[in-house]
DNA sequence: GCTAAAAGTTCCATTATTTGGAACCAAATT
DNA sequence: AATTTGGTTCCAAATAATGGAACTTTTAGC
């Protein structure tokens, strides 16, 4: 996955980030020539490098001494969700969203040019909710992010979208900034998203952004479901709902962390 | 909550990560000069420690500049959680279990003396799962770390909880490693743990240890539910299929990670 | 089973980063 | 306007990271 190559190095920390993420993102577990041979370092250098993560329970090795991601991250990562307060405020509506389409409701936040998934809420069937919290992916192709997207102007949507290889996940995929310009002017206008099986065959969704009074948080709530049960008619009749969701959740956001401090 | 200081200083990373976790285990967003005071760090340097994890996305900053954690970690966790082997492994026996029993089935890991929750399956009600999943508690006073425990040997038992402040979360709770012990030596006759309102008031579980051949991962399986509802007697009579479901994960874990690589 | 190659680990003088005190700036408070 | 408090920047000194090479262990080939 094109990652362009960070610039920014946060001193020694950014160098061990990097390697985190080399492993967090394998889909599979690494042995230390693998590492080896993707990050250009030195092997003594590398091997010091992944003791440290490991000793900090960032990564875990497996019995064969492949590094893995560690349990750590899992017990850092309540702490952050549970003290979202965005996330706990927009909870209710999530549910309130979910009642009234039947379908899966997502709320996700804009960081840079991915969405990064907070919550979910699904219907009766039983629930793989970590299956999507926590989940980066490509705003480009998704309800949530180009309805986050679609809050900021061309100009800066283009560079940060500058260079960027788009992934073609489905035949309906965004192929490059043009076609996400123009599908977002069109958000624009109608104040919200469609993703029609762009990122995944056989997935729709509507999706409305949400931004915060200071402009700095961009997000999006969304209604998400099989392209034979959310057809176009169904996407058009949400899109009102989802509007009115991402409106409610401004307000609470406005009324419970806008007055000063 | 009784940290001890932490004597293993991975270097740079290992005071970067003291400071993370600072931030994280508190409950509120901290300013500058609340993290300055705990932690004793001159304000230059704690400025630019600061600065790197934010940089970096574990931290980040509110509108008042206040400290919280970031949502990087989440994205990080998400694929340490879908890649556990250990939990998708042990996940079928889980959701039998709780259509068995009808209450809440959790899944831990014992790192140290806390247990990280990995996973939990709920009934119909309406599901909070991240309110649990990664969740670190202490071992001495829930079912599924007790029963964790209980594989150990008494001297490294209480090696390791020699001098640690037994907190009193309910009238129930453990005060002290004799209390703990005893309790374990009839965990290890009865092959599983009770938990009768010793972590939280009103709250009971049962729960079986599980250990990889290899010993070196121990864990749990409980079954949870109200007082009310979990009597004495509903805790006996799921005594013996939490003991299978424990058999079950471990026979599976073996025959799928057991033969050598 | 023996040997060779590959994988993984340790060591330590050199190099780069972190440190921490102090000066500096900005915002609240009197 | 002056003072306190909270936050940021700077730079010589202290500390930790680096990386090449030597070393040990494991795997693969014969």
């Amino acid at each position: 996955m094109g990652n362009a190559r960070r610039v920014r190095e946060t001193g020694t920390l950014g160098k061990l980030m990097g390697l985190l993420d080399l492993v967090a993102l394998s889909d599979y577990p690494m042995r230390f020539t693998d590492i080896l041979s993707l990050s250009d370092q030195p092997r003594g250098t590398l091997h010091r490098q992944l003791s440290h993560l490991v000793e900090e329970g960032l990564l875990e090795t497996d019995r064969d001494g492949r590094y893995l991601p560690g349990i750590r991250l899992l017990s850092l990562a309540s702490r952050s969700w549970a003290r979202n307060e965005f996330r706990a405020i927009a909870e209710p509506h999530l549910r309130l969203l979910q009642e009234r389409t039947g379908e899966t409701v997502h709320l996700g936040v804009l960081r840079g040019i991915e969405v990064i998934y907070l919550d979910k809420v699904e219907g009766r069937q039983s629930v793989r909710m970590y299956s999507q919290i926590g989940n980066a992916s490509p705003a480009y192709c998704t309800g949530v992010g180009k309805a986050a997207l679609s809050v900021l102007d061309d100009a800066t949507i283009e560079a940060s979208h500058a260079g960027l290889q788009f992934h073609a996940y489905t035949e309906h995929t965004h192929r490059g900034v043009a076609d996400l310009l123009a599908d977002i002017a069109a958000i624009r206008v109608r104040g919200c998203a469609f993703d029609r099986e762009e990122h995944e065959s056989g997935i729709c969704c509507v999706a409305a952004p949400i931004c915060s009074d200071d402009g700095n948080m961009l997000a999006g709530v969304s209604v998400t479901g099989p392209a034979y049960r959310v057809t176009p008619e169904k996407l058009e009749e949400w899109a009102p709902l989802v509007r009115v969701a991402a409106a409610s959740i401004m307000q609470d956001m406005h009324s419970r962390l806008g007055p000063k401090r």
